[in-house]
Parts: structure tokens; C-alpha cells; sequence
DNA sequence: AGTACTGTTGATTTTACATCA
DNA sequence: GATGATGTAAAATCAACAGTA
């Protein structure tokens, strides 16, 4: 491999001269032989790759054999040392806000998820509210319904249909307590949407909900209201 | 073709730290 | 152990040059 050799007066900074001022350096610099050739640049950069740092014996080794001062080889090593570290923190930056950009969508989406949920439940509350007194059993907010362990949604609303007198049974047809099969279908309905959200909520996006919801037996509307 | 601007890159300076005699 | 000389690295900066609008 032929590479270029500096001149006299650019081998100004060996190891045993003082380098010249750069107003001396300015006015001798030769066109071309300024930067290192493509072979030169090669060789490093393979180096780099494999230690960003050279040992002295290296150095002067790596020296002889691209014809350059090991001051040189040294200030090369240093230099892309330092625009290689300054790359890395632009990568680490782009990397970091895009993960935050990412989160906070997720939690954008889950909020609006949030709200959708808790409207249902309101109006869920309220046809269950509708005839409280008639078949002698009080209505009860929804939001204070014990909700055990294990316990899904669709068995919380069944529960809940059941005491207001609906019948969740394929087979049963019989309206037992004057409400229409049409408020018993609506209200199945809205349970299993609450049942779907619920569980596109457990792996939304890879999200662990289990933590989330309290297994001691506070209500899943309090969570629901208390989360985000 | 000449010019202004910008990015790249080799080199220098300053500062801090480690090692050794 | 304290001290000065020496070497090296990081960071900031300079300066020459190439590419581009």
C-alpha cells in the first residue's frame, strides 16, 4: 500500500519538533495533502472499529505502515473518538424522544379509552337506576360494587342484571320483572363491549393491567375513575 | 464563472489525570 | 510522601477545503 508521505514541513508535529504556529502551517500547506487518502482513511477506520484506543507500540506501527507521524495517527484516533461520541448522543437523543413520542400516545389513547369506559358505566348506572323501588330491591351504584378477585366484568353486569330482575339466559325469554327484552339486550350489550375494552385493555400494546386492578375487592369503577 | 454558505476533517490549545524517577 | 517531567485523553476551537445553491 502506497500512501502519501508529508512533507518536511507537514510532518511539523512528531513526536521530538514543537509544531510549528499555524500561521506558518497556513502558508505551506499543499493542496492534496491535506487530508489523508481513501487507503489511509480505510485502514484506520478499520482499526477504529476494532479499538478506539491505540497502544504506543501500535501506534508507531500503524504509523510506519500508513507513512504518517504517529502524532498524526494519535490526533486521527482522537479526533474520531470524539465525532464518533457526539454521533452516539445525536442516535441516543433521536432514540429517546422517539420513545417518548411513542409513549405519550399510548397514554393519549388509554385516556380516551378511560373516558369511553367511564361514560359507559354512567349510563349503565343510569338504566340500572331507572326502577329501583319496583321489585323491592334498591338500586345500588354501580361504582360500589364489590368486584372479587378473578371476577370479570360480564359477571359483575350479569350480577347486576340479575338483581334488577333481567334475565341473562339464552333461553329464557320471560320478562320476570316488566322490563323490556330490548333494555335487558341493550344492557347485555354495553357488558360485553365493557367486557371487550377490558380485555383489549390487559395486552394494550404489551401493557400489564394486572397491577393495576386492585384483587382486594375495591370496585372496578373505582379503579377506572381513580386510573389516569 | 464567481460567491456565500455549510459540512468535513486534520491540527492546535487547554486542562486534567496518571505514571514514574 | 511530595514534586517535577512526561504522556495521553477529552473538549473546544481553528483553519483549509469540498460540495452546493
Amino acid at each position: 500500500m502506497e500512501f502519501l508521505t508529508p512533507s518536511p514541513d507537514e510532518a511539523k508535529s512528531d513526536e521530538t519538533t514543537p509544531p510549528p504556529s499555524k500561521k506558518i502551517k497556513k502558508n505551506k500547506l499543499i493542496k492534496n495533502q491535506r487530508r489523508f487518502s481513501d487507503d489511509q482513511i480505510k485502514l484506520l477506520e478499520s482499526i477504529f472499529e476494532s479499538e478506539t484506543r491505540l497502544e504506543p507500540r501500535k501506534k508507531l506501527q500503524l504509523a510506519r505502515e500508513l507513512g504518517l507521524q504517529p502524532r498524526q495517527v494519535a490526533i486521527w484516533f482522537q479526533n474520531r473518538r470524539a465525532r464518533w461520541k457526539s454521533k452516539q448522543i445525536e442516535h441516543d437523543y433521536r432514540t429517546l424522544q422517539a420513545d417518548y413520542d411513542n409513549l405519550a400516545s399510548r397514554f393519549e389513547s388509554l385516556k380516551q379509552e378511560k373516558e369511553s369506559l367511564h361514560l359507559q358505566l354512567q349510563k349503565l348506572n343510569e338504566l340500572l337506576d331507572k326502577k329501583p323501588e319496583e321489585d323491592g330491591n334498591p338500586g345500588r351504584d354501580i361504582g360500589t360494587i364489590k368486584s372479587e378477585p378473578g371476577t370479570n366484568l360480564s359477571i359483575f353486569v350479569e350480577e347486576a342484571l340479575e338483581q334488577k330482575g333481567f334475565s341473562n339466559s339464552q333461553n329464557d325469554d320471560r320478562i320476570e320483572t316488566g322490563h323490556s327484552r330490548e333494555e335487558g339486550s341493550k344492557l347485555q350489550e354495553i357488558a360485553e363491549s365493557l367486557e371487550g375494552s377490558e380485555k383489549s385493555s390487559e395486552n394494550w400494546y404489551g401493557f400489564e393491567f394486572n397491577g393495576l386492578i386492585d384483587p382486594s375487592g375495591s370496585s372496578s369503577a373505582h379503579w377506572l375513575n381513580s386510573w389516569v
